[in-house]
DNA sequence: GGTAGATTGAGACTGAGTCTCATCCTACGG
DNA sequence: CCGTAGGATGAGACTCAGTCTCAATCTACC
């Protein structure tokens, strides 16, 4: 089930694109990031800004967020299970947690008799600042 | 913030595409539907099952499933206000209801101070069928 | 029947994301 | 210190869901 530990290297380019994570408060998808790169002077390419992210997000290194459009957004957030209040106008991305909501899905899970259960729960909304 | 009630008129297509979605029991693309009716000799544009999927959608008529490459799935569910457990082997999907997650998304965002906050919550597993 | 306006569909187009493959670079052993 | 194996990169072709255009067609209604 899992890759026999590929050596996972290094490079610059992955230096490039874990600082410009970093340096981010709110989810980004991977052509933002390539545009930050090349107007930071970094040279890389989109194939790879994708690749990494990828990578990184199963590694669990970052959080991924399917937008509307299907576009993928990721953020470098905090390692344990958690969901997203997410502001609809500016992006604003509030880490929450839901004790409740993940019994719940556990019981429901069990009730129906289905195995290796995931879930994904985000909140949208708009925050206070974008309300004038 | 809604049309001036364009008056969507009942046509040939969108009555079968209607029918097409009632024959499922699991959620559908877009593609697959439109497969499906030119399979049984309906013949109907690919834009327009995209328009008058998306139009349901928005009158609230069908559920929309965003998969994870992003496409969207529709599915003739109950009107109420429900969520999803899917099976990701076979796509079994089965209603569900969690009073505690809606009031626990309200608490949220007052928390927060978020406004019009909606949520959008799934359940993927592998139903028991699948398990052999 | 006649007309305004909604609807349709073939095909061009968009845009996110993937693939290819020759070249580049890192790690590591001698 | 090299030298090499195999991972990593990137330009550009490509895929594919979904959207747009616009002339032709269909509906509702008088
Ligand atoms: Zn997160
Ligand atoms: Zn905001
Ligand atoms: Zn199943
Ligand atoms: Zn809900």
């Amino acid at each position: 089930m899992d890759e026999p530990s590929t050596t996972l290297r290094p490079t610059r380019q992955r230096r490039a694109i874990n600082e410009a994570l970093q340096g981010a408060a709110d989810f980004q998808s991977a052509q933002d990031i390539h545009d930050t790169l090349r107007r930071a002077g970094e040279k890389v390419g989109l194939a790879t800004v994708y690749r990494t992210l990828q990578a990184m997000a199963e590694a669990g290194q970052v959080d991924v967020l399917q937008g509307p459009g299907g576009e993928s957004s990721y953020r470098q957030c905090s390692t344990e299970h958690h969901h997203h209040l997410v502001c609809r106008s500016c992006g604003r991305t509030v880490e929450v947690t839901g004790p409740a909501v993940e019994s719940w899905a556990d019981a429901v899970a069990r009730e129906h008799d289905f195995a290796e259960v995931s879930h994904s729960l985000e909140l949208f909304g708009i925050c206070a600042d974008c309300r004038t």
